[in-house]
DNA sequence: AGCATGTGTGGAAACGTTACCATGGCAAGT
DNA sequence: ACTTGCCATGGTAACGTTTCCACACATGCT
């Protein structure tokens, strides 16, 4: 392990002073041609390179964002992040990332955390908000945070799409082609603010337009991960014919759920989803979706940010559009006939899980 | 904008010196009850939180690891760099993450500016490992480094597939099925060492039963998510009863791509992927693919880079597992008829480009 | 000659923390 | 009573950087 080469091994290789070192390193002040010459074949001789800690220490300013999501392995926010990236690139910032697992007390420690190492700001996606000390504790301390996701909250500026308004398009989409008798499905409902949204305008849009109430099923991580007990609970929703998913994930997972029923999509349910992820355009049969672009969401999240950084002060932006993306798992519900042939709900089999599971 | 609190501050508030205060807070030396509580109690009114620069600075550690991969968008990455997340929780490490881009002068850059930070290691997946200059940068300066996904690399620890072997497995499922005429298809071939051995193990293993050499085909950004390009690509080669994609994203793509011509999977073409990720198993024609472990790679890559930071020098881990996922996307070819009802190639049609395009 | 102005330079403090060393006190052993 | 040893404590150097200040010297002006 080589001793890292300072500053002052440049200046003392140079001949000069650790300031004019740091002056001509940096172009900060005046220096003569000579010594300018000196410092810079000194440095590069030792392969000198700033410590970051150094500076930090000295100027209180670490040029690092932390970066907090519930999980890098939803694609949303995969792709949030990477928007987040992509805005900070260039710009001296780098990015400390953190994931709570959807989980309200880590979210907290993770906040924290990243105020321990000094970041110089916050982008933030959290489970609650609302209630969160460590937020506080920012806010105290100066640190600029700004958030992804969250609909706008009092004081804190966001980048979000306005998931009630959106949720309220799904209902008219499913009301338009005459589905009256409908599902909303989520995963984590407690724990995320941006399914309740979602439902909260869902429902507010069937009971504006005089349609029952959707009926609400909160799944388990392990419920959704199992298409056969995704199967069993769809199976008792027997009767109902449009189906909302909180997200495309689910969305996906609940298609594979009706084919082992024995349902065709959509002739025996339709399925929207909500996010509108790159892999479902992909699709042999493309979900019907809101499509939202979590990585623009990310970029707004982190360009307000840069402003904060800079001192200004920005407003909060409008919500982001979305738009609804037509597929082909959304159609009328079919015609209702007694007795219509629709193929006999058959129960799972074990066998075909077994293929499907992960054996790595 | 609070002065922030510091272990000074504290020290004078419990009438006591610095070092004590120090001792107190760290539980790392001697004090009687009655400073320990009255330095506790300090910290607490003050809100005081150690600064992790002050630490870095005097201990040369600054507890965070530096993490690069090409990018967040493709879910191998997001799933890896979850796993490393998970290996990492509670050893108070923190992950400092950036992306490529897939570009080699990039991840050069992206290096330097970590260990700039001084991260107290690596974890890797980069475009051009062998010639990194940065790489040799942080061997020389001590870092210690471990990558994900390449291939063993000269005194480099690495957590990966045998890519080779995995490829060959493939051409072993199409032979035994029947198929003699394969292609492998490949985004970004020349910047990506794992595509480059997935298709040297597929080559070799087609010529070792004697078959042609498989067609390889390496697509652009804009082909690949673009169904019609990628379909115009796809009708070139007709004859081909067998397609081997170097990942799942792009064997998804493709599956569409064959739709638009009129093609049916697996009956006009088979189509496996490599990788395995999540969401292919919960597809309505549930993928044919390589099932590895990107979250379990990312584990051990982060596990072996703990125990080089506590002074172990670990031996190179064998190969971690795959295994070759059936799926809908895999059949015999169909027998060989000069004119067999297929349905005619009809030619993409703008339309249905045209709604599944992002509108957001 | 005397004075302001300007340019190049280096010393030293400050940032927050920990580790080393020295001090003073007290108890137990000789 | 004197050493020995331990415990509790505080002062201070060190980590790498930047910034402030002061100094030396040259230049241009009255």
């Amino acid at each position: 392990m080589k001793p890292k080469v300072t500053i002052k091994d440049v200046a003392r290789e140079a001949g000069c002073g650790v300031a004019t070192a740091s002056r001509v390193l940096n172009k900060s002040g005046p220096a003569s041609a000579r010594t300018r010459d000196r410092v810079e074949t000194a440095a590069r001789d030792l392969g000198f390179s700033f410590s970051a800690i150094g500076r930090a220490l000295q100027s209180s300013r670490t040029m690092t964002i932390g970066c907090l999501v519930p999980s890098l392995a939803n694609p949303v926010f995969a792709e949030a992040v990477q928007g987040v990236q992509q805005a900070l690139a260039g710009s001296g910032y780098h990015l400390l990332i953190t994931s709570s697992n959807y989980d309200g007390a880590a979210d907290n420690d993770a906040i924290a955390a990243l105020l321990a190492r000094e970041v110089d700001g916050l982008i933030l996606t959290m489970v609650a908000p609302e209630e969160s000390a460590a937020l506080k504790a920012a806010r105290l301390r100066g640190t600029p945070a700004s958030l992804m996701f969250h609909d706008p909250l009092d004081g804190f500026l966001t980048a979000h799409v306005d998931n009630f308004a959106a949720a309220q398009e799904v209902a008219r989409r499913f009301w338009a082609l005459g589905h009256r008798r409908t599902a909303f499905l989520a995963l984590r409902f407690t724990s995320s603010d941006r399914s309740r949204h979602r439902y909260a305008g869902f429902h507010a849009e069937c009971r504006a337009r005089g349609l029952p109430d959707p009926a609400l099923i909160e799944l388990s991580e392990v419920e959704a991960n199992t298409p056969e007990l995704l199967a069993a609970i769809l199976a008792s929703l027997d009767g109902r014919t449009a189906l909302f998913a909180s997200n495309d994930f689910l969305a996906i997972a609940v298609q594979k759920a009706a084919r082992l029923l024995g349902w065709q999509v959509p002739r025996d349910i339709s399925i929207v989803g909500f996010d509108g992820i790159e892999i479902g355009r992909l699709l042999d049969m493309p979900l019907a979706t809101i499509e939202t672009s979590p990585e623009i969401m990310g970029h707004q999240a982190a360009r307000t940010l840069l402003d904060m950084l800079q001192g200004a002060t920005p407003d909060q932006a409008p919500p982001l559009p979305f738009s609804f993306r037509a597929g082909a798992t959304l159609a009328p519900p079919r015609a209702e006939r007694p007795d219509d042939g629709r193929v006999a709900p058959r129960p799972p089999s074990v066998h075909s899980l077994k293929s499907h599971l992960k054996q790595g």
